[in-house]
DNA sequence: GACGATTTAGGACAATCGTCCTAGCGTTGA
DNA sequence: TCAACGCTAGGACGATTGTCCTAAATCGTC
C-alpha cells in the first residue's frame, strides 16, 4: 500500500477515535486496531501521537472550510446559509446526541490537558466564528455586531450539543432549533 | 488523623483534580500528591477510582442542593434567583475560562468514556434544570413551558462556558449575560 | 499500660501507555 | 539483476497506570 494512504487511513480512523472516545483515553492501540497495521508502524508515518492530533485538527479545519465553500457557492442567501448551520445540529442529532459536538469536546479536552495543540483547535471553531460574522455582515450588520451574533450563534449551537448530550432528548433539540430559527427571522 | 476526614480530603482533592485536568488525566498518584498521602492508602476508604469518582459527584450533588437551597432561603424572587443562576456565570468567569463549567465538561467526558456514572453525573445538570423549572413555574409558567425555558436558559450557559473556555475573552462572557438578563426580564 | 481495631506507608503486581529499534518486505529505477 | 528506498511488522524499552498485599504505626477502650 502507498504511504500516503495508509497516513490517510491513520488521521480518518483517528478523527473517529478521537471524536468517540476523546484524545488522551485514544491509544495507539486503538488507531493500529481500527486501521489494521501493526503499531509499531506509526512511527514511520508520525513523530508522536500529538503529530497525529495536529493532523486531525488539520483534516478537521480542511473538511470544515470545504463545507463552508460549498454551502457559500450554492448561492443561497446569507440567511439561508446561517440557517442551514443551524441544521447541522438537526442533521447530526444523532451523533451529537452520543458524544456530543466533535469541535466543542476537542477544544474542551485539550483545554483541560493544557495541550500545546488547544490553540489549534480552537481555529476550528474561530472558523465558523468568522464565517457566520461573515454572514450576519452581509446582511447588513455593522463587524462588532456581526461578530458578536455569531458568536451569540455558536453559544446556543454548543450549549444545544453539550445538553443533548447529557439528556438525550430528540424533541429538545428539534425545539431549540425552532428558537434559533425564530430569532434568526426576528433579527433585521 | 480520623479516617474520615482523610477520606474528606480525598474527595475534596479529586474534585477540583478531576475539574483542572479532568477525571481520565488524573491518576491516583495526582491524588495522593495533593493530599499528601501515599498511593496505597486509597483502598482502605475507596475500592476504586470508579467510587471515587462516585463520591465527587455526590459531593457536588450535596453542594449544589446546598447552593440552591441557600438561595431559596434568602427570600427573594424567583426572577432574582435566576439571575443568581446566570449570575454564576461571572462569579466563576476566570476559572470556567480556565477550565469550561464543571458539570457539562464532566458530563462530557464521561459520555465519551461511556462511563457508568455518566448518568450519576447528568444529575447534576438534572438538579439546575429541574430548580430552574421550579423558578419558572413560579413566575406563572405552565409546567411544561417552565421546563423549555429551564432547558433553555442551561443551554445558553453551558454555551457560554464552551465559547468562554475556547476563546478566553471577559468581555464576551459579560455581553452574553447581559443579554440572558434581558431575555429574562422580556420573558412575562 | 495492654489489646484490638483502624489507619497508614511502601512496595509488588500485571497491564498498558507512548516511544523507539531492527530486520524483512515490496516496489522502483538503473 | 541488483542496489536503494519506502513501508511494514514485531518486539523491546522505561514509565506509569489502577490494584492489591503486608507490615507498621496510630488510635480508642478496657
Amino acid at each position: 500500500m502507498s504511504g500516503t494512504a495508509t497516513r490517510g487511513q491513520i488521521v480518518e480512523a483517528a478523527d473517529e477515535l478521537f471524536y468517540r472516545q476523546g484524545f488522551e483515553p485514544t491509544s495507539f492501540a486503538d488507531i493500529a486496531g481500527a486501521v489494521g497495521i501493526s503499531r509499531g508502524n506509526f512511527y514511520h508515518h508520525f513523530k508522536s501521537k500529538d503529530e497525529i492530533l495536529d493532523a486531525v485538527i488539520d483534516r478537521r479545519l480542511q473538511t470544515t472550510r470545504a463545507m463552508l465553500d460549498r454551502w457559500e457557492a450554492e448561492g443561497r442567501d446569507p440567511a439561508a446559509r446561517i440557517r442551514g448551520f443551524v441544521g447541522l445540529l438537526l442533521v447530526n442529532r444523532a451523533k451529537i446526541m452520543r458524544h456530543g459536538c466533535p469541535v466543542g469536546t476537542l477544544c474542551n479536552e485539550l483545554a483541560k490537558l493544557d495541550h500545546r495543540a488547544r490553540r489549534h483547535a480552537n481555529r476550528i471553531l474561530a472558523l465558523f466564528r468568522d464565517w457566520l460574522a461573515g454572514q450576519f455582515a452581509q446582511l447588513g450588520h455593522a463587524p462588532d455586531e456581526a461578530e458578536a451574533l455569531a458568536l451569540h450563534l455558536l453559544v446556543r449551537a454548543q450549549g444545544v450539543a453539550t445538553v443533548a448530550n447529557a439528556f438525550r432528548d430528540k424533541a429538545f433539540v428539534a425545539r431549540e432549533v425552532g428558537q434559533m430559527e425564530a430569532w434568526l427571522a426576528g433579527l433585521r
